[in-house]
Order: C-alpha cells, then structure tokens, then sequence
DNA sequence: GATGAATGAGACTTCATTCAT
DNA sequence: CATGAATGAAGTCTCATTCAT
C-alpha cells in the first residue's frame, strides 16, 4: 500500500527526463519551458513536481546522466584490447561526429550554466575529474603495453588529450562542413605525435598538413 | 538645423553597452533582462530602445566589438618585430589568463546562441574567418622569417593553431586553478613542436611534461 | 485520472468573454487592455492565457459568438408563421433599438479591425454570407406565401435588405435622438415597397414622409 | 520679427497632416504612432508638438477637413444645372467606388472614437447636421425644378437618402467584389423610386433585380 | 497518483509626451 | 524654429511553481 511500484516512478523519471532532452535541444536551456517539457512527457504540469524539484533539479539530472554515459561509453571503447591509441582516435571521432549543433549548443549552455549555479558546477567537475582519472589510467596501461610514450606524465597527458578531444568537437560548431574533416586529421596527428613511444616513432608516416613536396 | 550629437549618440551607445555587459556578465544572457540593463545604464526603460532595436541587437553589438577588439589586438601582437611563434604564445597566454570564469561562461552562451539565433552566427562565422585568415597570414609571414617550418600548410595550421588556443582557454573553466598552468604549458609545447622549422628543431627544449629522468 | 472539467473550463471561458465584453464596450478594442479584462474577470493577469491565446483570440470569440447570435435570432425571429415582411421589420427595429452607442461603436471598430486582420475578416465574411444565405432563404418563402414580390430576384434583395436594415442600425449612431424614429419609418417604408407583393401593394398604406396634404 | 511667416507654418500644418493620414491610412488610428507620423512628415518627434497639441487634436484636424472636403465636392456636385436625382446617383457612384477598404477602415475607427471622444463626436455631429441640410436644400431646390416628387418631406428624405448612399459606401467593405455593382444597381433604384416625381415614375423604366420574365 | 486551474512576478517592448539645447 | 534625448507608464504575454480536487 506503501509507495506504489518504484519501479513504475523510476521508468517515468526517465521517460520526463528524455522528454526534457528533446525540448532542451529544440530550444535551448532558458528556452525550453516546463510546459513544453510536460506536454513532451504527456503529463500535467503539476505533475512534473513529483519527480523532479525544480527545472534546474531536471538538467542537473540529465547533465549528470549524459555525461555518465558519456564517461561508461569511454571506459568501454578503451577497455577493449584494441590499441590504446586507436581507441583514444577512435573516441575523438565519436565525439567530434556525433556532436550535432543542437547537441554542442546545449553543451555550451550547461557550461555557461556552471558558472553560475553551484549545483552544476559541481556535477561538471565530479565529471571531469572521473573522466581525467580514466584517461590517465588509460594512458598507464598504454605505456605498460609499450604503445605509449613511458617518458609522458600521464596525468598531465590526459589533460592534454581530452582537451584536444574537446577542441574537435567544439571545431565542428563554427568550421564549415568542408573543413571540419581536415581539422580532425589535424588533430589526430598531434595526438599521435603527443602519444607514440619512440619506437614507433621512428616509422613515421607523412605529418600532417604539410606541403606536398 | 544643429546635428549636435554624432559624437554624443555613439559615446551613450557605448556606456549602454558596457552596462549591458556588466549585467551579461553577472547574470548570464537570458538571466539579464532589460531591465536591469537599463538600471546598470541608468536610463529609462524605454530609452533603451533609441540605442538598439532589441536585446538581441545589443547581444550582436557586444558580440561583434568583443570578436573585434580580440582580433585587432592579436593583429597588433604578431605585427611587432617579435618571434612569430612567441607572438602565438604570448596570444594563448592572454587568452587564458585574461579569461574570468564569467566572460568564458558568458562566451559559452554566445556560441550556444549562434546554433539558434542565425544573426548572432553570421557575427560569429564572419570572426572565425577573419581569424582564421590573420593566423594564416602570421604563419606565412614566419616561414618567410624562416621561424616557422616551410613544409607546413599555413590553412590548416591556422585552424590547429585556433583550435589549441581555445581549447587552452577553455580549460581554465574547469581545471582546477593549480592545474591550469600545467596545462597552459602542454599546450605551448605542442604549439611549438607543431610549428617550429626543423633547424630550430635541433636544439630541442626539454618535451612538455615529460616525467623527469 | 479524472477529467472533471469541460463544462466548468467552458464556463470559466464564457465569463471571461463576457468580462472581456464589458471592457471592449467600456474602453474600445484596443482601448481595453488585458490587464482590465482579466480584474473585470477576477483572474490573474497570466490565467488569461489558459483560456484564450491572445487577445486577439478573444475579440475573434466575441465576434463569432455575437454575430452567431444574431444569426440564430434572426433565423428564430422569421421562423414563425408571422408574415415574412413583419418579421423583417421587426428585426429591423430589434437591430435599430437595442443598438446601445458604445455596442455600435464596437461593432464599428471590429469592422475596422476586418481590414487589417484577415482573422477577423474571415468570421466577418463567413458571417455575411451566412446572414445573406438566410435572407435569400427568407424572401424565398415569402415568394412562395405570395407575400412578397414574386418577380423578385432574392439573392439581390437579400442584399438590398440587410444593406437597408444595417443603415438603419447605423443611423441611430449619428442621428439625434429625436430623428432616430422618423428615420427608422423612413427604412420601413422603403422595405415594405420593395418586398411587397403587387396584390398587396394595390391597398397601398399612407407613403412615407410625404408632406401632409 | 514675430511669429515667423503664418503662411508657411500652415503649409507644415497641412503636410503634417496628409502625412499623418497616410499613416493612419496604413496603420489605423491607435496603430500609427506619432513617431511614424513625425517620420512620414519628416519633422522631429518634439515638433510635432508645436503644430498640433496631441495625437487626438491630429485625428480631429483630419476628420474635420476631411468632412469638409466631402461637403464641399458634395455641394459642388449638385450646385451644377444637372438633374438633381442623377447629382444624387453619382454622388452615391463616388462615394461608394471612391472607398478603398482602408479609408472606410479609417472612417469607422473614427465614428467609433466619437462615441468615446467627445471631441470627436462634435466634429462628428456638425457635419452630419450640415451634410443633411445641405441634402434637404438640394432635395427642395429638386422640387422646384420638378424632378423630386413634391410631396416628399424634404427633412425626412435627405436623412433617408444619407443613409442610403452610406448603406451602399459601407456594403463596399463586406460584399465580394462582384457583387458590389449589383448592390449599388439595387440602391440606385432604390433611391430613383423614392426621388422621382410621379410624372416621371410614369415612364418606368425596369425595376431592379426582378427576375427576368 | 494525477490533473489542470490558478498565481503573480517579471519579460520585452511601445508610445505619447516633455524638455534641454 | 527645431532637434532628438529622455521619460515612465502601460501594453501583451510567459513562466516556474503551487494547490484544490
């Protein structure tokens, strides 16, 4: 008689917050209202209180879902028995061609979100601190496997290496659809330059961006 | 028969925008409202809107002087009889440093607006050409001086060289504040390394982050 | 999961039209603000919008819902077994009598209104033509009791009528109040001579405003 | 070294008003602004205020010359040696052929507004007195002459025939285009009927829209 | 659980008019 | 005479949230 069927709340939480998803992509942060949000969700507007707080309490939720799914997605790609490398290249392109405007924009806003709303804040640098974390694993098990430089400091590596990724995803926002593949090989390049142990390094093939000569 | 105020006109234009920027800044841009703006200004609500025709046009207007200003300065920066590649340093140098939490959130929200508001995104596109252009020029001029390695494509270099800038700059959104040196630094060596003609390339410089032998 | 209101939303709606029409009488269309219906309704200024999307919206109801009635009456009024033309002057002089100055002048203004908004228009024309339909509809079966001219063509009479009937209404704006009866006879008159049957135009009434022998 | 020139502050007088009722043409009468008069009329907005005391002493101005005109071309049209019945007729030609939507827009805004603006109703009522006595002079002058039938009442038969001529002006507003021309044969007729003296209803010519034997 | 009516502050913008120059 | 900066009230409408049912 207690509660009815958690289950049945927590399926309706997530169908609210993927309806949510839809709006915020259609029309922005500030510009998706509650209303729109609920008629997405087909529920009544009073309704919407029992799941959720507030708005803020629903793009708290959805930041932190998208950037967890995010993180496990990245922990899968570079779990396999792939190279390290490969997957790292393979990741910067999922991101960079996965991103849609609509999708970058709404990014950009949570971001510009953080910076005035500590909640946000707070789930973004729990984020990218795990996400640091896991990359500079990656990178050790890279260099135990010989792949990767073993004179890189894998902490400041990845720092460097996941703000690369995201300097080719912000890329596609602004580039023109010509030269967003140009930028990426570009930045694929570098990471490799920044990655490759010297063994490899030797067979080098064509940097990138040069004159042909 | 006096047409007094050319002068006047444009100097009340421009405390009215930085009015304005002020309230962005705090507030965010859909959180300042015209309101506050004109308060911030100290004028009328409605005399508002002999300066600008909407709240957008002012968001354009700030867009447009901010991009601007960047872009002149940079001109003026690699203008000088200084290392081009030191000049593309010092620039990254700026742009970190100078960026406040709340000017990058606020620039956030600018690019974010851009994916919806077509007026805003010509502003934008029309910069990133322009930049993109400028850097282009300063990479030729450096191989020119023989500073800059011949056998690169000063297009494409130019948007790594941009896309390395950003991404440094916004990293110190949300690295801590002892990690945003550390990463400032990789960021210059990879520049460096990219950039640098092969002669120079000789006397190398200890690598970025390496860890100590 | 019930859904208890219909009939309480419609209600709710109905007293807001008719809040909102004292407001349109009192102050003119645009001289009426939604903030005054919404007191008149005792409502909050944003509850409006639950119920009408504009105030557009509301003016667009209450023309329909005037002018419907008006149709229905009308259509009651000649319904009867009265004589055809009786039942006409009759609605001529409801038209004439109960137009209040400020209703008149609303009326006016909605028609203004039809020439700059094709929303309006539309309910205007659809209104017309529907009030012409019944006219002609009308004649025809005075034609058909022989109290009306057979050799008229009812489509035109039809046309003739109203355009007589709404002069009259519209006089009653202008006219001074002495002069409004002798104008309305005046009408009358001139409507029965032009439906009137030959057999019945034989026992001839005293002419209108002839000069008393 | 008084008032500058009388003559040309008049001048400006009259431009600013064809100005304004250009803009109230476009706009009607809340919706053209002062500040779009004053652009129209090429004048700063302050200036306006030294030609006419407020928005409402423009609308006055105008609906006096305006009636005025009408007055006038009116008295013109039937001071000739023509028929008085066919002065009538054209008259009732122009007026209705004469009314673009926008002017009878204009005009029913207007009588709308004076049965809010006392000013207005004034203006309003002098020349409705002026139109209908100037009418009865021409019906009795008609008399004279034989045309009009002798025992017409010429007080009570020129508010008739107003109201006729304004029944068929304002029909323009509604009726579809192809049925205007009916709809004036109809009220022509009409007025023909009422006018005619008896010698002249002895040669009749066909009535109006009787179906065709 | 679920509805949707209700709130009321506040958003952006317009406008007739005044006043210093 | 003429300008245009300035005012401030008011306009329509939106929105996150609450509450009775």
């Amino acid at each position: 008689m207690r509660k009815l069927d958690p289950v049945k709340h927590e399926n309706k939480r997530q169908e609210i917050l993927t309806a949510a998803m839809r709006c915020f992509l259609r029309s922005g942060l500030k510009g998706a209202s509650t209303a729109q949000i609920c008629s997405e969700a087909k529920i009544s507007p009073g309704h919407l209180y029992h799941y959720f707080e507030s708005k803020e309490a629903i793009i708290g939720a959805l930041s932190e879902a998208y950037l967890q799914t995010a993180a496990e997605r990245f922990r899968a790609a570079v779990g396999g028995d792939r190279s390290v490398i490969n997957a790292i290249l393979s990741e910067m392109d999922i991101q960079a061609k996965g991103s849609q405007p609509a999708k970058l924009a709404l990014l950009f806003e949570v971001f510009a979100e953080s910076a005035r709303n500590p909640e946000i804040a707070k789930i973004l640098r729990t984020y990218d601190l795990s996400r640091r974390g896991v990359m500079a694993e990656v990178l050790r098990h890279g260099q135990r496997r010989g792949e990767i430089d073993p004179k890189l400091d894998p902490e400041a590596g990845a720092t460097a290496v996941i703000g690369l990724v995201d300097a080719a995803k912000a890329m596609t926002l602004r580039a023109s659809r010509s030269d967003v593949k140009k930028v990426q090989d570009t930045f694929k390049s570098i990471l490799t330059g920044l990655l490759r142990s010297p063994t490899q390094k030797a067979t080098k093939s064509t940097p990138p961006f040069r004159s042909r000569p």
